[in-house]
DNA sequence: ATTAGCGCTATTAATATCGTAGCAAATGGG
DNA sequence: CCCATTTGCTACGATATTAATAGCGCTAAT
């Protein structure tokens, strides 16, 4: 009924999606993981290829998100996204796709 | 073929998505969107619904959303989000269903 | 006239990020 | 083994961003 439609439009930003919009609100921490679907890369790989993130901020990054199982250190090769990252990565997907609309250039 | 799928793997981050995910990168940018599902808000309503966004970061980050067409201000209401906001709620949709995998707490 | 709510600005302090240099360990020849 | 190179990562001072608080000018209702 209305009444419950109601309910569910003002319903307030539950805790786990106001952390998860935290985590993705740091700088880098989206790019991170959109770097990554390439496959895994070193510590010195993503810093180039994300560009220009200093290594202490990819450093900071790098240990949240595995603190939440986003992406995994793996012996020689560096990192990787985990199961939850791949997942994350194809959100990133249709952002992606948005962001076209956003920047036709 | 291999090779074109090879290729694709490493497909360097394009200017948009690189410009879509710091936008996204930035404090509250991601929030005021997911805020603003419920319909207009105005300047304090969202400042409230945020939590603890200090007002100057929000009148930025208005000004930076508003110029890049996510979101309009309306006469006596506020704020809403513009169609392409609207599809950027979707993908914020997204984000949200994948939080649950993320902190089932 | 007073009160209250509004959008927004100003200011200073705290925090985050940058940019650079460099170290210790691992790696890979010769 | 020796040496040069690469790598992951840390330290540190400079800069940029965000937080926290106060308050202004405006509008509208009492």
């Amino acid at each position: 009924m209305a009444q419950r439609i109601q309910n569910l439009r003002r319903a307030p930003t539950s805790e786990r999606m106001a952390k998860a919009l935290d985590l993705s609100g740091r700088r880098w921490a989206l790019r991170i993981v959109w770097e990554l679907r390439v496959g895994p890369l070193n510590f010195r790989a993503l810093q180039a290829s994300c560009g220009h993130i200093s290594p202490s901020v990819l450093q900071r990054r790098l240990h949240e998100l595995r603190a939440q199982g986003v992406i995994e250190k793996i012996p020689l090769l560096g990192y990787r996204l985990s199961t939850s990252g791949e997942k994350l990565f194809q959100v990133l997907g249709q952002l992606d796709k948005w962001s076209v609309a956003l920047d036709p250039g």
